[in-house]
DNA sequence: TGCCAGGCCCTCTTTAGGGCCTT
């Protein structure tokens, strides 16, 4: 089984994570789905710092389903730049960041497998703020984004299923689980390593798990 | 025709099953 954060090495300062959200015409791209939207927002200091959005032609059919549930339809993605020219931008938006994704996976699969299409890899690992919100919220009635958004009280543009809008609730949701992680264990700061250990521990030692990053930081 | 993913996590578990979460 591989970790999404094995290997991570993050210098000790204030630091800039990638928040991203796709739309895409199915769950998996081994089933043949491709991404219609990508959307970045960069987070530093517990603000957001710079965006990144686009539709892309992935030169797919996207299905009626994808339509109500995105509001993105075939004549916006067939007006689109093409899905190789806007993936090259987003990673050179992104460059190595670290990365984070509600429900890091299936942004993952996506990334790679677009970026693999224009010959690039990703070399920086993803986060992901569902598995950190199970371990902080246990309590949250579940762990979607627009129900954390909801219970926490964080701002929500009643926009839902299209990625600025989920990137940007990831960010907001992101800050404020940094925010609860350094009230509640009395931490200085809360990096990417640190969501990586926190959404890799046991909910059961979840305790355990902080007490030594309060050591280590 | 109908269906199609996948990794994580919990528990009525571990020789397994099913819910969650993303589009």
């Amino acid at each position: 089984m591989t970790s999404t954060c094995e290997n991570q090495t993050v210098p000790l300062n204030m630091e800039t994570l990638a928040v991203i959200d796709f739309e895409t015409t199915g769950l998996s791209p081994a089933m043949g789905a491709r991404a219609t939207e990508i959307a970045v927002v960069l987070i530093r200091g517990g603000v957001i710092v710079d965006r990144y959005q686009s539709l892309m032609n992935a030169g797919v059919y996207v299905s009626g389903f994808i339509e109500q549930l995105t509001g993105i339809s075939n004549a916006m993605v067939r007006n689109a730049p093409s899905a190789a020219e806007v993936m090259a931008a987003a990673a050179d938006f992104i460059g190595d960041t670290p990365m984070v994704a509600h429900n890091a996976s299936f942004d993952r699969k996506f990334w790679d497998a677009e970026l693999g299409r224009i010959q690039r890899r990703r070399s920086q690992n993803f986060a992901c703020s569902m598995k950190v919100a199970r371990r902080l919220f246990p309590e949250s009635p579940n762990h979607k984004l627009g129900t954390l958004v909801q219970y926490l009280g964080l701002p929500d543009s009643g926009v839902h299923h299209r990625a600025m809008a989920d990137a940007e609730m990831t960010a907001y949701l992101v800050v404020r689980m940094q925010a609860e992680l350094m009230q509640r264990f009395g931490l200085n700061h809360v990096l990417h390593k640190h969501l990586c250990t926190i959404q890799s521990a046991s909910s059961v030692k979840l305790e355990a798990t902080m007490k030594r990053l309060q050591k280590a930081i």
